[in-house]
DNA sequence: ACATTAAGTGATT
DNA sequence: AATCACTTAATGT
């Protein structure tokens, strides 16, 4: 089968560290290889996760939602990384907390989480993997955390662009000032004028729909 | 040329 | 740092 194949290749490629070739054909097996696009919105808060996703390209947007509807970002996963959330989710059969939004193409292997489990007394680097993305996204986490409560506007700023034009692969990045706002939940002005302050400073470059890191 | 949308600015709280 | 009230600039039709 060619999408057998494809997953195959796609995890040798980008999941290098589950090495047990019987492992690698389960996944091949069970997974199902799945394509978004860019803006798609993958899982959205409330709805119930029935498989975790594998990237294998492209990049997706995970962020929160308070009471009041403001969206807060929290991290991107790109190739080679998976949703803890998605984990322990699944695993408890609770309804997401979480909203992922593809932040561009992307394509990724969904493992139906029956598997996920059994996989974990099975195979020892499936489990180690498990084990080391929830280490990984723990310490995001925390970093975020401290990020919004100790730092200040202008270091969150420097930060989601860093992370943004990470995700994206390029120094490019194409997102209007309200769009940062909405996602650090700041004001448009605030973005603006920080943007602004940045570019004197020599860090960006400005364009309309367009900042370019400069470093 | 005109309307729309993004970005910049100053004042106010 | 948020909000308001504009202004200015870039883009689409």
């Amino acid at each position: 089968m060619k999408e057998k194949e494809e997953i195959l290749q796609a995890i040798r490629r980008k999941y290098p560290q589950l090495s047990e070739p019987r492992l690698q054909e389960e996944i091949a097996e069970h997974g199902k290889l799945l394509h978004f696009n860019a803006g798609d919105t993958l899982m959205d808060f409330g709805s119930y996760i029935r498989m975790v996703p594998m990237i294998i390209e492209g990049s997706i947007k995970v962020s929160r939602e308070d009471e009041d509807g403001n969206e807060l970002f929290l991290y991107y996963l790109n190739a080679g990384d998976t949703c803890s959330m998605s984990f322990s989710c699944c695993m408890m059969n609770k309804k997401s907390d979480i909203r992922t939004v593809a932040e561009d193409d992307t394509t990724l292997i969904g493992i139906p989480i029956q598997y996920v489990d059994e996989w974990m007394s099975r195979f020892k680097s499936w489990q180690q993997f498990v084990m080391q993305s929830y280490d990984l996204r723990m310490r995001e986490l925390v970093q975020t955390i401290d990020e919004i409560a100790f730092k200040r506007m202008d270091e969150r700023l420097m930060n989601y662009l860093e992370k943004k034009s990470e995700a994206a692969q390029s120094k490019v990045i194409n997102s209007t000032h309200q769009q940062i706002a909405f996602d650090l939940n700041a004001s448009r002005e605030a973005v603006s004028r920080l943007l602004k302050q940045m570019e004197k400073e020599g860090s960006v470059q400005l364009g309309r729909n367009k900042i370019t890191l400069l470093d």
